[in-house]
DNA sequence: CACCTGATGTCAGTCGCTGCCATCGCGTAG
DNA sequence: CTACGCGATGGCAGCGACTGACATCAGGTG
């Protein structure tokens, strides 16, 4: 075994999450990932290219259903109403992963590294979404602002919905963020 | 020499950015910066924590001023106000360091790595900005939305005053980009 | 002048990560 | 059925970031 067992990328993610889980990001080291996996270091860096990369594999596909949410949103809808679909969409995308998402989520929070990491990912995000937001036909610098302003109502969204109890639906907490920045920035 | 020059700090932060801006992050070794400043690799890393860091000194300063600028604001202010007073100080504080920030803009907007050590400072100044608007009886979410519009408009407002022309104003930028989040938010 | 203290130097070691080449298992042409 | 090709894996050497432990030096203090 090793050699030869199916799929090895989703059992070094597996393995990696478990470790990250059980003793920390900083205290495992990726002989003792790529071990668990049946596997070796070398090969640990043929499936992904750093230590941090393999608690975010999934971040690609979120990227692009949110942008494509954005994107086929009605030529008609505001910049901040094709956000609002773009934000639907992601939600569902969750609905059934909570648990997965918690400990993740616990892993990322429990180190500076990971945060990093999880931060730049949502930077591109935005930056995606700035660009979806500028074909759409949003000058600059409206289209970055309303891209940023999105990936911040996701944050404060997910955050809420990772803490929150479990009936509580993604959706109508991303909704409920949006509608208090909305409320905030005219309040002045 | 070597052993007691002055300010050992600020040569190796000198060294530092003249070689990332030379020949790149990646390219430069601590072991060279060390030298170029008349010390050894382990001194540098008893200034700094590690080899990104040294680009990163004042951003604890940046942040403090900021900050405290939203608390001091009128309490009458609303939170939206308290943030635009906030960008009014810091872009004081940029106004005679263009050519530095631009120097040392061009030397991270080029490094992944550093990208992220930039994202986590601006994620600190945000927590910090949501834990002074609750001082100010903000609630959440609102506390951290504000917070994260605030920084995004802080980002695009930067981003527009490095590329700008030298006579553009740092705050007038910061306002203008402020307003046009206000628009777009108010758009739905 | 002896002593103390903080900053620096030296050295060994771990770990993340990469390049290079060998090896393995499977499919396929002949 | 066999030889060959090919993608995935292993093994190994090496670099550079970073750390801990200990020695050393310059300057201030008594």
């Amino acid at each position: 075994m090793g050699r030869w067992e199916p799929d090895a990328r989703g059992r070094l993610a597996k393995a990696a999450l478990e470790l990250y889980s059980e003793r920390g990001f900083e205290q495992t080291t990726v002989v003792e990932i790529a071990k668990r996996a049946g596997l070796t270091e070398r090969t640990f860096f043929r499936h992904y290219a750093d230590k941090r990369e393999v608690l975010f594999a999934g971040s690609s596909a979120l990227q692009e259903l949110f942008v494509r949410a954005v994107a086929d949103a009605p030529e008609s809808a505001a910049p901040i109403d094709a956000l609002a679909a773009g934000l639907d969409a992601v939600s569902e995308m969750f609905a059934d992963r909570r648990e997965y998402a918690r400990k993740r989520q616990a892993v990322i929070m429990a180190n500076a590294e990971l945060q990093e990491r999880e931060l730049i990912k949502l930077a591109s995000m935005s930056a995606a979404l700035a660009d979806t937001l500028r074909r759409r036909g949003v000058a600059e610098p409206a289209a970055s602002l309303t891209a940023e302003a999105g990936v911040a109502v996701f944050k404060v969204g997910f955050e809420r919905w990772i803490v929150a109890a479990e009936e509580r639906d993604m959706a109508h907490l991303m909704r409920d963020s949006l509608d208090e920045l909305k409320a905030v920035t005219a309040g002045g």
